[in-house]
RNA sequence: GCGGCAUUAGUCCAGCCUGGCAGGACGUCAGCUUCCCAAGCUGAAGGUCGCGGGUUCGAAUCCCGCAUGCCGCACCA
């Protein structure tokens, strides 16, 4: 199952697709969801409404895509979401400033030094450019946020890079209006973009990509009292830490080992993995990875990434960051308005964890981690819940009524499910086709049908067979997409 | 963004070196066959040979530039 694979089966059946193919000047990292991609991508996030958002009585929005200048300049974004390059005056080659003057001066510098610091150093230093030997120009930031100029007056804005952001300037109403209480999560679907100087490996890195928020807001001095802590205590964890070593300890157990900070942080780590079980990732090959302070984002205090094994290496699906109270700080700074919530009669500025899952990688990953290649079939052993087709409807010869009556039930079944018709090629052939796009059943219309109203069922894993009566399909498929626990 | 390799039908690829009708397999479609697990028979459709420029009587083929993809570096959801 390598990444090759997975893209062929992706661009042959429509699960996605480089956008704007058909001119020359399309550019990197902008891809398309085909028919099978948006099914499976909008049952993905219906399981994490389902699984994080409703389980845990999260609040969900859908905020814009363009946001003011002054959110970023909040935020930070503005400030240190950006590279400090330098472009060679003579040949053009652009070079990232500060890996450049610390790798040939042989110095190790400080994080985010302004501008005029990196052109001293490079004269100190008299380097040259290593492509020509021609002189550095001066040292700028390339941001990574796509500007937009909004009206005739090309006015500043920009795309958000977070769909969290939105979350954070709107929290303040939302409290009001909703009657929200400490602790709460808000929740966001939604895509956010950044410039990425280089994508990669389509679904995996994106300059316009889906991500899933959670961004719990709560009472620092509660972080230790989550009543919900029960539910999870003996989820199993697998943990990397920032020291390299790898520990599975249950979620009570991290807490009291002081392996996560605290309570809040490890039950949200246990919704999570317990919610990638159900998407079918192999969770045996995923893990908590404990970030160090030079890995983590600039507003992050402590974070885990959520990495699972795939052929392309360890890839983050999820990064779980405690943001403090840096967002909403910030914020209320910025916008000089009240963003305080009330709790138990006193004041608080909430605090932030963080649940920001990429959409678009995890649904690589689920593609993936259902592949397979058999003996003379390949197949997608996707879990029934996800499946972009519910039910292959077929007639096992054309003749006799039987795709009359094939469509019949087609028909009578197509408002309510995902389910597709073919009489096309050989009975076997069409099971193969449903079986490389993760259809979990396929029925089909025999003789038998015509007799005595039952139909052939037949399994996808198993490639077994069963007979049931017409009017049980129904709630034979609902009972298969039924999402459990 | 840098370095290496690549780009020809929906997909995988041959053709390129040595310029001269754009091909194969799979897939798709139509028909035949078929009472349950692909690749059986007959036929058909499907191509700006990544884009632009140059050399040439003539370019998929040679040269230059660009884009995209893969791998490595770096960055990240």
């Amino acid at each position: 199952m390598s990444y090759d694979e997975i893209y062929k089966l992706a661009i042959e059946h429509g699960f996605f697709s480089p956008s704007c193919e058909i001119y020359s000047d399309f550019q990197a990292g902008f891809w398309e969801y085909g028919p099978l991609g948006v099914a499976l991508k909008n049952n993905y996030v219906n399981l994490w409404r389902r699984e994080l958002v409703r389980r845990d009585g999260m609040v969900e929005i859908d905020g814009t895509q363009i946001m003011s200048k002054n959110v970023f300049v909040a935020s930070g974004h503005l400030e240190s979401f950006a590279d400090p390059i330098v472009v060679c005056t003579k040949c053009g080659t652009t070079t990232r400033a500060d890996r450049m003057i610390s790798e040939r001066a042989g110095i190790s510098l400080p994080e985010g030094l302004p501008e005029q610091e990196y052109d001293a150093l490079i004269a100190k230093h008299n380097l040259k450019c290593t492509n020509c030997k021609g002189d550095y120009g001066r040292v700028k930031r390339f941001n990574m946020m796509f500007r937009v100029g909004i009206g005739p007056k090309d006015d500043d804005a920009y795309l958000r890079p977070e769909t969290c952001q939105s979350i954070f300037v709107d929290a303040p109403r939302l409290f009001k209006t909703m009657r929200l209480k400490l602790p709460i999560g808000f929740a966001q679907f939604g895509k956010s973009f950044r410039n990425e100087i280089a994508p990669r490996q389509s679904l995996v890195r994106l300059r316009e990509f889906y991500q899933c928020e959670i961004e719990v807001f709560f009472n620092l001095k509660k972080a230790d009292d989550q009543a919900k802590f029960q539910d999870v205590k003996d989820v199993k964890l697998p943990i990397q830490r920032a020291d390299g070593t790898f520990i599975e300890v249950t979620a009570e157990e991290s807490v009291s080992q002081k392996i996560v900070p605290n309570q809040l942080v490890a039950y949200y780590l246990a919704l999570l993995k317990e919610f990638y079980d159900k998407t079918g990732i192999d969770t045996k090959r995923a893990r908590f990875r404990e970030l160090s302070p030079e890995d983590r984002a600039f507003y992050a205090r402590s974070a885990f990434d959520f990495e699972v094994q795939t052929s392309l290496g360890w890839m983050e699906l999820v990064a779980c960051n405690y943001r403090s109270d840096y967002d909403m700080g910030r914020h209320g700074k910025v916008s000089n308005h009240d963003v305080t919530v009330p709790d138990d009669n006193e004041k608080v500025l909430p605090h932030i964890f963080e649940i920001s899952m990429g959409v678009d990688r995890s649904i690589y990953c689920v593609i993936e981690h259902a592949y397979a290649k058999e003996n003379d079939r390949e197949v997608l052993r996707i879990k029934p819940q996800l499946a972009p087709i519910v039910a292959g409807i077929f007639p096992l010869v054309n003749k006799d009524g039987l795709p009359e009556k094939a469509q019949h039930i087609y028909h009578s079944l197509k408002r309510d499910f995902p389910v597709f018709y073919d009489e096309s090629g050989s009975i076997g052939r069409r099971y193969r086709r449903q079986d490389e796009v993760g259809t979990p059943i396929c029925i089909t219309v025999d003789y038998d049908t015509m007799k005595d109203g039952t139909v052939t069922l037949r399994d996808r894993d198993a490639m077994s067979q069963q007979r049931i009566k017409i009017e049980e399909i129904q709630n034979h498929l609902s009972s298969l997409v039924r999402l459990q626990d």
